[in-house]
DNA sequence: CAGTATCCCCCTCGATACTG
DNA sequence: CAGTATCGAGGGGGATACTG
């Protein structure tokens, strides 16, 4: 990578025309990719991102999908994600009504991403676990 | 993808060896991927991996160079991603002592995927922000 | 310099109950 | 079915002070 060490700071579209573009910067805490972050730091995130990949899901479906999660942490991490336009929502006037939830274009996008950690996490799992295993060994 | 959604579900070594290993499944509570996922829903711990990616750097160095991060949960957060295998942790016996910390071969593969991570941020930062803008503005 | 220890607040999350 | 409202416990994280 470069000298900074982590991304390749360039501007989204670096025009003459704005004035201060700061470029992006993830170690400065008033940088937007920080939100990125935020969003990947919550875990019940990535489980919604990666469980809506196969295509739309319906609230409760997703409910009992994600082992663990509250109805009230899914409808506000839902909410974000929608707010982030990385799902939409959509509501069918069916008897009980029916909403599903789906990954927008822009979503895809960083599922694709995401999976790759996926691969990452099948990959190296033993590793890791063995580290810690030898990590706690030698603390005793 | 495959059906199941998000992984591709196979072990990392599937020998006929292992009697009962399961699959990878991020969606299983108990699944040792989650491990994973926890250890990146700790942005700090995302930044200092990515801050180490140059190469080794001092405590006080890291923590100048990550806006924002505490003394105590820097400390802490090393502490973890070296439990994990990530990070090594050498210690220089000079008049001050000296620690530096560098990320250790697997940390490196780890900090390669996170990098695609970082790339998003920059190539899609705007869609995002976009995003927001629309639902908050349409909310109002 | 490189941490540890302590206090304390906030904010998240889980549980429960209620609504359209 | 698909949420919202409220409460209450818990832990993460910041600020500060101290140590080797």
């Amino acid at each position: 990578m470069n000298s900074q060490g982590f991304p390749k700071v360039t501007g989204p579209s670096d025009d003459k025309a704005t004035p201060t573009m700061p470029p992006y910067n993830v170690f400065e805490d008033r940088c937007p990719t920080r939100l990125v972050l935020e969003r990947l730091a919550d875990k019940w995130a990535v489980l919604i991102l990666a469980r809506l990949e196969p295509g739309p899901v319906r609230f409760n479906h997703l409910r009992r999908g994600i082992k663990g999660i509250s109805q009230k942490v899914l409808s506000q991490t839902l909410k974000r994600l929608e707010r982030d336009g990385l799902i939409s929502r959509s509501v069918f006037a069916s008897v009980p009504v029916t909403v599903e939830y789906a990954l927008t274009p822009l979503g895809r996008t960083l599922t694709e991403t995401i999976s790759a950690l996926a691969h990452w996490a099948e990959n190296n799992m033993d590793a890791v676990l063995a580290a810690q295993a030898a990590y706690d060994g030698a603390a005793v």
